[in-house]
DNA sequence: GCGCATAATTGCACAATGGGCAACGATTTG
DNA sequence: CAAATCGTTGCCCATTGTGCAATTATGCGC
């Protein structure tokens, strides 16, 4: 279905080397412990051909950090819903198949080092945006004609601004698969799911 | 009340004048049709300094660009709402004032910027960001305690969201203050907000 | 008003970056 | 198989970011 070329693949398979070995290098030496200059020696390609997939290592970084697996899986699981399932539906049950445990790590990762590093932020936003913009085409395509339009945006908007201060760190949840905070009075990352998605059902 | 010290507005002043040569050259020539070096000359100041106060041409253009005026007139007229108002209230309200013509006109021109230079995306959604977190705490503190934590996050983010695909050009609406488009089909912008504001008072 | 502490501006130097251009090689197309 | 397409690379150079130290302007206690 979703068949790339040859020549795309490699083209992304190059992409992502370079940006795992940025995101490794930041880990090992701090995001300003390293040059771009080793991030290609690490991936054995040359500086230039990482400017063309990058702009700036920042954006590697992110990029590497933020890569989602298992989107298919989610994607096969969502079209199993039933026929009547609204919107608010959907965005649930894909919120919960795809925030699991491993993603989580990757962002409180990419969050702790955006903290000692602002120049990362921009770049993790704009990463996030892009993905808040794939979402609402799906979502459009899925419901298309069934609501007015900016439903969509809305929803979504909504949804990404109860998941952005969680991941910038402002708002803190027990995230799953993590030990128990020594703090026990933090509400979990599904209850605050649950409370959110139940203020956008009944309204504010 | 908000009293700054010479010392502060003299700083102020210098980044204001950095970013405002920075934006008129970028309306002048393009983005790319000028250096640090050129800002710097037309606003008198040296290149370090520059250096100083923005991490790029993009972000002092971006901060130029988008800054707000008439936030205490603001400020007052919020202070004006009844005791009973909800944060829903207070942030219909606090749209209605801020996003006026002039503001949007600046916001047209900035996204047109950064459809042709992708560059400016991060550093503008990082503005945002910066802006969605002051007015958190303002409603934090206007409604302390009085809501879970995580409402207002919720509350702001979905405004955030409904905005946002305005700004960068995504959803197309009629802005205030512009000439009626010559496709009369567009929803306005104050139909766009009060329908948005009625999925969130009463549920999706 | 007089100094001293604080902090902004500046110049300098240098490593790092970004990007145009042309060449080369791998992939795709017909 | 030949031609076109496109990713990778090297070369080059203007531009950028930043640590450091000197200079200048402001804030504050006296």
């Amino acid at each position: 279905m979703n068949k790339l070329s040859l020549r795309d693949r490699k083209k992304e398979a190059t992409a992502h080397a370079l940006a795992e070995s940025a995101y490794q290098l930041a880990l090992e030496r701090g995001l300003d412990g390293f040059v771009v200059e080793d991030v290609v020696q690490r991936a054995e390609y040359s500086r230039r051909t990482f400017a063309n997939h990058f702009a700036c290592k920042e954006e590697a970084v992110v990029m590497a950090a933020m890569s989602f697996d298992g989107v298919e899986e989610a994607e096969a699981e969502l079209a199993k819903m039933p026929e009547n399932a609204t919107p608010l539906d959907v965005l649930y049950r894909w919120l919960k198949l795809q925030f699991t445990a491993d993603l989580f790590r990757k962002m409180r990762t990419l969050v702790s080092m955006s903290q000692q590093h602002p120049t990362l932020e921009p770049y993790i936003l704009s990463l996030f945006r892009r993905l808040q913009r794939e979402a609402q085409e799906a979502l459009n395509e899925l419901f298309a004609g069934r609501h007015p339009e900016g439903y969509t945006h809305l929803l979504i908007g909504a949804v990404y601004g109860a998941i952005l201060p969680i991941i910038d760190g402002s708002l803190q949840v027990q995230l799953p698969g993590d030990q128990v905070d020594e703090t026990p009075d933090v509400v979990s990352f599904d209850q605050y799911l649950d409370r959110s998605f139940g203020y956008l059902r009944d309204g504010f």
